[in-house]
DNA sequence: TTGAAAGCGCTAACAC
DNA sequence: GTGTTAGCGCTTTCAA
């Protein structure tokens, strides 16, 4: 059986499709006997709204999407998850993708909205596209990045100051006394943009305690992941001098670090200290657990929704606006592959 | 600008919007010279077909909702990345939405598509509601449900044995001498159907094995988390007779309980032996790292998303087709937390 | 307060 | 092969 339509609707009521449309947007102002029998055609009808046709007319498409490199990186589904009851709430879906890094993949989703990927808005957290690419996008499509801003453009930036962030988690392994700092997850321009700032804050921080950085211990890795914190971590303790601390640009790259060590038998943080980068659940239960830098996910999330919602609202009058820079709150969380098992 | 519409192609072309939208589409066989013809004129106003509007005229809407109790999970967020990549590929967007197990936000999404939410099928891993609510869901909507079947229906069902993969988990553990074997996970009728398949399987290796099962270590968790895992543990280690291994129904469970046994100062495995479930990423990297039963989860993924596809392919004729079990394959992977250090 | 009617941009049956 | 045209189901301007 076809689905009831809101001419069948009006129909079986016995007023015109305007007036249902009233009813069911709640607009203009409706006679109650007329709400009543409007309101009973659809109980007996069944009736619901094809959401497809109602965006059609309104010239919108009622869903945001939300793009990031990989999905199953903690970071990235604890920040979904804050953005997607958010975007809800708001009154629009969320459509999910992952560009596993693919700059290509990144590239075509915002130079014009990927064919037959429909949305009025985008948050996209870029991985292996240069910021400035993101200036020749769609300057019509409303769009908010997540991550410092490297570059100027018509797009809000949502994100933590990631060079103060990391110098301070590098200056809380030096107030410990460590000296010999390592730093993994460097990565080379224009790909690492974030990753760039967090080695100027490592780099900082050593200045400011006049301390010289070793560059044979400035480890690059491909991805932000457990197998490359792993890696990186075993080539360190491989050396005939390895570090006695080691920054690591993410929770997962330090997971993967300690994972490397304690086969070794390498005790952390006895023999080395190892703090992280994002706050991620599990370097709460892990053992140790990590220490590490703790950006107001709650924050970005609720954020980003925000200005992106506000852009699309102005319409095409987008074009202007010029592009913010929205800083949320970081904090250093100081656990036990720092501060030892004393900390409980 | 106002974006070109399809009209406006065939304007500059010179030729009729059905043989835009043929080329668009690659249908009907259209001559080299018009061709050319029409794709100048697209590339000249840079046209995008409206997906909306196609969607409205073609009568479906291009998306399936993948909908989960919590994204934050990595069992479902390494499913959804499995999925996304298989529907997109077969020409549909993914939306993803989350439950937080709410039976009301769970049933309104498939007594009758959630308001506003357009899809053309979901996939469904269902939480607080029970499987037989799904008796009553729109026929209509093609559907396949994640997780083991418990009742029958006019949707698909895909999801690994439980019960036999609880009973090898429960079995390894009793095959390397352990006699005091607890449980943490099992969940009262309805909401925990998967929780109770996994029951049966713990106490069927036990009756295998002419072994008693001690029904004080059977411990209920309202979520499958690391928390609840960590305090279940506890708990358990607070008894005088504690266990000497413990099936956890998630590795997220075994996690937390990894870490409030370690956290005592407890071994593992030599004081008590934990196996989760799951097969996460997280118990690979753990220190020890966790034994777990591992699902296929490429083969759900890909079994989920072409089960749909094939039922959305149907149209309405849907509602005949008799509901489908597709079991996946699973294995034990056992680790250190089962079989110790000597494993590596 | 409600009705009539013109689209929104695309598809596809039907003709030529 | 290509053009004509009538919708898809809803919104919304303009009248009444």
């Amino acid at each position: 059986m076809r689905e009831a339509t809101l001419r069948d609707v009006a129909r079986l009521a016995g007023v015109s499709p305007r007036t249902v449309s009233n009813v069911v947007n709640g607009y203009a102002p409706v006679t109650e006997a007329t709400r009543a029998k409007v309101e009973k055609a659809i109980a007996e009808l069944d009736y619901r709204p094809n959401v497809v046709a109602r965006n059609l007319a309104r010239g919108r498409s009622g869903q945001i999407a939300v793009v990031v490199p990989y999905l199953d990186t903690p970071y990235f589904s604890e920040l979904l998850q804050g953005i997607i009851p958010r975007a809800r709430a708001g009154g629009y879906n969320v459509l999910v993708d992952q560009t596993d890094g693919d700059p290509e993949h990144e590239r075509e989703l915002i130079r014009r909205r990927a064919r037959g990927f429909a949305f009025d808005g985008l948050i996209f957290s870029p991985l292996g596209l240069a910021q400035r690419d993101l200036a020749d996008a769609d300057p019509t499509l409303p769009l908010v990045v997540l991550g410092e801003r490297s570059a100027a453009g018509s797009f809000d930036h949502v994100g933590i100051d990631d060079v103060a962030a990391s110098r301070e988690a590098t200056a809380h392994l030096i107030s410990l006394g460590r000296r010999r700092i390592a730093a993994i997850g460097d990565q080379p321009y224009p790909t690492g943009e974030a990753a760039q700032l967090r080695t100027t804050g490592f780099r900082q921080a050593h200045l400011d305690a006049a301390l010289e950085v070793d560059e044979a211990l400035v480890i690059g890795t491909p991805r932000f992941n457990r197998a490359d914190g792993a890696g990186a971590m075993r080539r360190l303790l491989n050396r005939s001098d390895p570090p006695d601390a080691v920054f690591c640009y993410s929770d997962l790259v330090a997971l993967g670090a300690l994972h490397a060590a304690l086969e070794r038998g390498v005790r952390v943080p006895e023999d080395v200290a190892l703090i992280g980068y994002d706050d991620i659940e599990e370097g709460r239960y892990s053992n140790p657990t990590i220490s590490t830098v703790s950006p107001d996910k709650e924050a970005i999330a609720a954020t980003a929704v925000e200005r992106l919602l506000m852009r699309i609202g102005l319409g095409r009058g987008t074009e202007g606006v010029a592009g913010v820079e929205v800083r949320a709150a970081h904090r250093l969380v100081a656990r036990e592959s720092t501060l030892g098992r004393a900390a409980r």
